[in-house]
DNA sequence: CAATATCTACGATAATTATCGTAGTGTAGT
DNA sequence: ACTACACTACGATAATTATCGTAGATATTG
């Protein structure tokens, strides 16, 4: 029964919460209607799922939220090249078998 | 209540079966002990998890099993290049912005 | 043969994610 | 002021993943 889990190592955003930081890493600061005018309208998602995420993006830390305005402005609270960076180790482990040069032929 | 959901659409390989279909491009044809060996003990999970992912992978489709001996022989479905090709497009996507320029230069 | 080890099958469970509805509250337009 | 609209909070729910225990079958070994 032992329930093993990392329950409180640093975790790699979700694809979902990636996608949202993309945009606020693009726009800078943003409301969520700003963010779901960028991505969920395109991917058919509603504009409370889209606040939801956030929401919970805020309380695991992963953005800051401006609350003066009736419209939360949210903020990223990783770096850019720190995710990228996480993502593409985590890529090389499990799918390049740690070859950069697989990867880096794969992409081109 | 709309549970919009992609019920049938081609998902992406989760993490731990991205790991353990590495270890099948590498091997080749393995038993669960022999993937158990490579990535189980190693990161402290146990055997019969091993198994049942690989059950659920065959389950899905994403690995053949041969039955003809009492340990099972799972063989990867998926081709390595397809795979990696798909968590590439979908990191440029989600992180990168669609940038192959910048996605190199952060491997390098 | 009896005991031990090794396998598979199966089900349980917890954590995480994605998704949205509804309620409540405040803002703006007529 | 009233109505329509916009926003947040919150909870519900379903799907997915990761994890393992236990049972039952088979093989191995002393």
């Amino acid at each position: 029964m032992a329930r093993r889990r990392k329950e409180s190592e640093s975790q790699r955003p979700s694809d979902g919460e990636l996608r949202i930081l993309n945009v606020l890493w693009k726009r800078g600061p943003s409301t969520v209607r700003e963010v779901f005018e960028l991505i969920g309208e395109k991917s058919g998602v509603g504009y409370t799922t889209v606040l939801k995420v956030l929401q919970v993006m805020h309380e695991k830390g992963l953005v800051t939220r401006d609350e003066a305005e009736r419209s939360h402005v949210y903020t990223a609270n990783l770096s850019r090249d720190d995710v990228q960076e996480q993502v593409v180790d985590e890529l090389l482990d499990t799918v390049f078998d740690g070859s950069k040069k697989r990867l880096v032929m794969r992409i081109l």
